[in-house]
DNA sequence: TTATCAACCGCAACCGGTTGCACGACCGGT
DNA sequence: ACCGGTCGTGCAACCGGTTGCGGTTGATAA
């Protein structure tokens, strides 16, 4: 936009008319009489005349644009969900802002600002790992703004919250798993700041539970990255009674864990059966394709974003609802005895 | 923002001074004494004063915002250049806007104006596999606004360009599978309207001219799907004279080719090594892992966003210019003999 | 002829900042 | 006492639209 750009006036001067006439016209105000409205609709499209979205978003005190703020852009997870919101936004001929934590409190509580200040209707947020303090986003809310929290979401903060149930997702998997004869399930965490962690192995030990299966936290390892998940996973099968099945916790993990069971020669699933929270796409890259509690990032995406349109559209006064979306399990070669 | 926020003007009546005094002791004019500076600076972070990014988009036809169209959102590659796009962007105080094309070319026509309408300061583009007519890009250029082409880019227009170079990255795959032994090498196409498929594939003959291997038309197969692919793959194995190569085009092809060879029990490399244009975080996914020429997403959006800015702050009279990366080729055990 | 009333259109304020210019106060020098 | 120059601040226009209200015109009714 460096050119300058067509604007009503100049549509106004050429016509003749107020720079008001041309606004009405253009918008079909019934006060506007057909001739004039032909003329400048003509006019308009003669000049290519683009409205101004800034302007009308200044007037208006709406953008039209939804901000985003995720923790970071890497593989797997939040890809999959901005694919999921996008298409939502776009359906409704709003735009995307998005932003990225960096896994920093301070870059969040940055980005708030920054979606404030350009007027956004409404934001979605996961947040970063280090954010303790809300205050952000309670002076948003305060200050009516549409938000609505997924996947990574704050603990005490009244506000609409989408994610998957992933105890019972973890409880599923372990119970596949034992109801095809494994009983030695080892489980390799990730980053144990997250509510993922904890949930997911609350469902794990659940599951044992119910089965009367002991927990053995020799079996209990964590590797933030897919590095560290084959490590670990090589302890594992250098134990002395090692297991016959890895729960993985992410596709990170999942990752690791693979080219450790690779690297081993271990037979998926007769000597370790293996199952993960993997989005689906890259679930069916392994060999075998590995069973899955599928993490459903575009469906998050989605349902965050029909609730947060529900919430600009009836003007913010809906009570904050927390959306569990029931994880789907997925069983593939990886787990098929 | 549904409530109302906090202006220059609210500051300026409790101080009892003019709106210009507070906006310009807010950012330290030197017309105004330090009293006053301190007392506004003091009430307005009190007030939690936000300046409204949309006003100043207003008055100064700057957005402090970029734009960006891609195709789709889908895995693998997209994702990877926002990855590279956003941080480049968020490093220099900027916001992306992202918008997606759906490979229809009346979305990008839209998607063109929608980025018009909102002031962005400058444009990233991959185009869709529809698109034919360039006027929309056209008459941006003409308008002055700084545009760069990504990976999908258009034939025939006046601007810049950034890419990896293709020719080369397959030339080289196919030479690296000649200097393993492979002579029979065949090659999975995706879709055949882009770029990338035409440029591999001549990449891949040229190879094969270089050591007078003769091309045989039945090794050049299409999988525009994971399950084409595999379909394809499979077809390829019943080949009375099966290949004993194949590189992939791109990471579903190499999905669909995996899974096929997976079933066939072939093993990799001895009786079929395999190469792809592959994200390096999935290339490593596979059993075993698959070489690759890394396809650079990442690097591809870190450059053009570069190069953007670069046009933004020379006032976007650079000559035109297209940045081929040359692609970098990781050998893993898919092709380690 | 004059009051009435649509139909059609323009004026000006507004959204929230920025900025050129003018203005008043105060100073020192002559 | 008068002039010139700083210093600090306010006025008002501007960015590109939207909109309440009021005005003009012509036709129709009284």
């Amino acid at each position: 936009m460096t050119n300058k750009a067509i604007t009503i006036i100049d549509i106004a001067k050429l016509l003749g008319v107020s720079k008001s006439t041309v606004s009405r016209a253009l918008k079909d105000h019934p006060d506007i009489s057909n001739a004039t409205k032909e003329a400048v609709h003509m006019m308009a499209k003669q000049l290519k005349y683009k409205p101004n979205a800034v302007a009308m978003s200044l007037r208006h005190k709406k953008s039209k644009v939804i901000g985003l703020i995720v923790p970071t852009l890497s593989p797997f997870f939040f890809p999959s969900v901005i694919h999921g919101i996008e298409k939502e936004v776009n359906k409704r001929g709003y735009n995307l802002m998005i932003l990225q934590s960096n896994e920093s409190y301070e870059r969040e509580v940055r980005n708030v600002d920054i979606l404030q200040s350009n007027n956004v209707e409404g934001i979605l947020v996961s947040i970063s790992r280090k954010t303790e303090d809300l205050n952000h986003f309670t002076s948003l809310i305060e200050d009516n703004t549409p938000i609505v929290f997924f996947d990574r979401i704050p603990k005490s903060i009244q506000a609409d919250m989408v994610l998957v149930d992933d105890i019972s997702g973890a409880f599923n998997a372990v119970e596949h798993l034992i109801s095809i004869g494994k009983r030695k399930i080892a489980i390799c965490l990730g980053n144990p700041n997250l509510l993922i962690s904890s949930n997911r192995l609350s469902g794990y030990k659940k599951a044992l539970k119910k089965h009367s299966i002991e927990i053995n936290e020799e079996f209990i390892i964590t590797g933030e990255s897919s590095e560290e998940a084959e490590k670990e996973t090589k302890k594992l099968l250098e134990l002395t009674n090692p297991p016959d099945a890895i729960l993985a916790i992410s596709d990170l993990t999942m990752s690791g864990i693979m080219k450790a069971l690779y690297a081993a020669k271990i037979k998926i699933p007769e000597d370790i059966a293996v199952i993960g929270f993997c989005e689906d796409t890259f679930s069916q890259m392994y060999n075998p394709p590995v069973s899955t509690i599928d993490p459903m990032g575009v469906e998050i995406g989605k349902i965050a974003t029909e609730r947060l349109f529900q919430r600009i559209h009836e003007n913010n006064i809906l009570e904050p609802k927390t959306i569990n979306l029931s994880s789907r399990l997925i069983i593939r070669d990886s787990t098929k005895i």
